[in-house]
RNA sequence: GGCCCCAUCGUCUAGCCAGGUCCAGGACGCCAGGUUUUCAUCCUGGAAACCGGGGUUCGAAUCCCCGUGGGGUCACCA
């Protein structure tokens, strides 16, 4: 017996990889009108393909939609962050196709006994031959065979206790006209469906047929899914028609592309990595400790070709490459906030209410989305992703963050992606940094750049000559001199803190008369080597009294 | 190629369903100024679109048809 609930929405990814955007939005959506009419958001594993499914990549999936604050009611569990997310409420688990193969069996038996499903013994290589030769006579491929051509249900059961089979489902001569939620009517006539694959040789069920099996036993109400399965939806209702089922309410969403107006793929992360290892004219591999020599060359002569995904970020940290993220933990990694990664997902193809005032609303959180979903919104063209809009999108919700806030997720993200900044900054530097760092990073990835000067060996400042011509040669007094002057300034300083230290430099240009500008910039090339940096109170403070006082002293006799 | 879907600034989109208030609004990006000790942030301003052609109507971005363009899909993958 299962409760019933008024909506249940379902995401079913298959663990053959990480999470993609395009599927992080489908679960977006899925949570999201979930939540909107207080129904259930469940949670479904296709693994339905033995090769390709494995265990690490649907916990990886189950983590990525936790991490985006997106929790499933039912389906797998999963201990996160002091809580369990999953479970069985209404007692239609499981929750993993493999594991339902009984289920999927009887539904087949039943359609063999009644005649609306018969084995087929035709090998992939015919199948081949037939599809070239339609091709060839431009005609469509179709399988359908002729009522008489199909043996009687006894001797395809002789035939299936010797070899190995598939068993199709015959697919009925009718039209089929889906309302869809999104795109309204869609009609595909009759004759347009063949006689699919329902189970295949190794008896597994095909996905067609498990997720209509499972759409029905899990009481699912809505089907939220990219548009790419619009062509799916007539051989879908055909097996509810043919089984008895309830058709559930179908919305099909516009894709998300990459800025080049094609497909956000994978292959894109090694396109990316392929090129900039041509350029930079590498024939070996540079780490063959992860990518072994022969692995390497493979893959940089085969574009088809793509690295494991520890590989291409192992490369990547390797030769300081920025690789196009596609999956959630590409942008998690990258240093996206989550909840800005869910705001901006959720604005392809969506479009949320109007402010209260009626102007346009762009930014908003999960709580709101979960009040305001509704798929009367959604549109119907594809969208391209856009990253500098979302890297726009990160770089404010970074900025309304607090100094506390920020530094305190800085510096998580630090632990799980970038340890050495972690330990060589103590909390203490990073909240002191938070303030100067925030205005100038759009992502957690960007802030080692901008304080990297720190990081240096006070002897490794190479001075820019640029900058030393311009603030330290020229002028009267030249910046030089200044510098020299003002280093013990510094040095009776004994709060070395940013506040003093900013102090100390307005005390110092107003004894001479002289412009900010004028003792600024010498300081900056002398502690950065550039003109470039945060405000000098932070700029010094993190570089401490010692390194800074070593770097003047060593600027001033060197250049 | 068959079938199906789509079409507003470079991009994401509002407006379209219930035609007039739209010489089309917002956001990102871009350009130009301003604030600032550098950079960044921030502020102000600007350029920038209804795919084309027919209808319907007093009136069309909005409704209809055709064309064109883009996309999806045609597996014992999901």
């Amino acid at each position: 017996m299962t409760k019933h609930v008024d909506v249940v929405t379902r995401f079913a990814p298959s663990p053959t990889g990480n999470l993609h955007i395009g599927g992080a939005r489908t679960a977006l959506f899925c949570w999201a009108f979930a939540r909107r009419m207080g129904g259930h958001f469940l949670l479904r594993l296709e693994d339905t393909d033995r090769a390709r499914s494995s265990e690490a990549s649907a916990e990886a999936i189950l983590r990525d939609l936790a991490w985006m604050g997106i929790d499933w009611d039912e389906g797998p569990t999963l201990a996160y962050e002091g809580r369990t997310i999953g479970g069985d409420p209404r007692g239609v688990a499981p929750f993993e196709q493999s594991a339902r193969l009984d289920l999927y069996n009887a539904e087949i038996e039943r359609l063999l006994e009644a005649g609306k499903a018969y084995y087929d013994f035709t090998s992939s290589e015919q199948l081949d031959v037939m599809r070239k030769e339609a091709q060839a006579k431009k005609e469509n491929f179709r399988f359908h065979p002729a009522d008489g051509e199909i043996p009687s249900l006894g001797a395809q059961r002789q035939r299936a206790a010797r070899e190995p089979g598939v068993v199709r489902l015959r697919a009925p001569e009718e039209s089929v006209t889906v309302v869809d939620e999104v795109l309204g009517e869609v009609s595909f006539g009759a004759g347009e469906v063949d006689d699919l694959v329902i189970r295949k040789a190794d008896g597994y069920p095909t996905y067609h047929f498990a997720v209509v099996v499972d759409d029905e036993r899990m009481g699912v109400t809505h089907v939220l899914r990219g548009q790419e399965h619009l062509m799916n939806t007539p051989k879908h209702v055909m097996i509810q028609r043919v089984l008895g089922y309830r058709t559930p309410a179908y919305a099909h969403m516009p894709l998300i592309f990459n800025d080049k107006g094609g497909k956000m793929s994978k292959r894109e992360r090694d396109q990316t990595a392929r090129l900039a290892v041509k350029e930079a004219g590498m024939s070996g591999s540079p780490i063959p400790g992860v990518i072994p020599d022969d692995v390497f060359a493979g893959w940089l002569g085969d574009k088809a070709r793509q690295l494991e995904h520890s590989q291409l970020e192992a490369l990547a940290a390797h030769m300081r490459l920025s690789l196009p993220e596609v999956s959630v933990d590409d942008f998690r990694r990258a240093g996206y906030l989550p909840g800005v990664v869910a705001n901006f997902i959720a604005l392809l193809g969506w479009t949320p209410s109007k402010n209260a005032d009626g102007s346009d609303r762009e930014k908003f959180d999960m709580d709101f989305l979960a009040k305001d979903f509704d798929i009367a919104r959604i549109g119907k063209s594809n969208a391209r992703f856009d990253r500098a809009k979302l890297a726009s999108f990160n770089s404010d919700a970074l900025g309304a963050m607090s100094d506390e806030a920020f530094a305190a997720a800085w510096r998580a993200w630090c632990e799980d992606y970038e340890p050495e900044t972690a330990a060589r900054l103590s909390a203490g530097d990073m909240a002191m940094l938070a303030g100067a760092v925030k205005p100038r990073v759009k992502t957690f990835a960007e802030a080692r750049g901008v304080i990297g000067f720190v990081f240096l060996d006070d002897e490794a400042i190479e001075f820019d000559e640029k900058a030393v011509e311009k603030v330290l040669r020229k002028g009267e007094p030249s910046g030089l001199e200044l510098l020299g002057d003002f280093r013990a300034t510094l040095e009776g300083l004994e709060r070395f803190e940013p506040e003093a230290i900013e102090g100390a430099v307005k005390g110092y240009c107003e004894a001479k008369g002289i412009g900010m500008g004028k003792i600024a910039q010498p300081i900056r090339v002398a502690i950065t080597g550039t003109t470039v940096s945060p405000p000098l109170g932070v700029t010094l403070a993190a570089v401490g009294k010692r390194g800074t006082l070593a770097r003047i002293k060593r600027c001033v006799e060197s250049v």
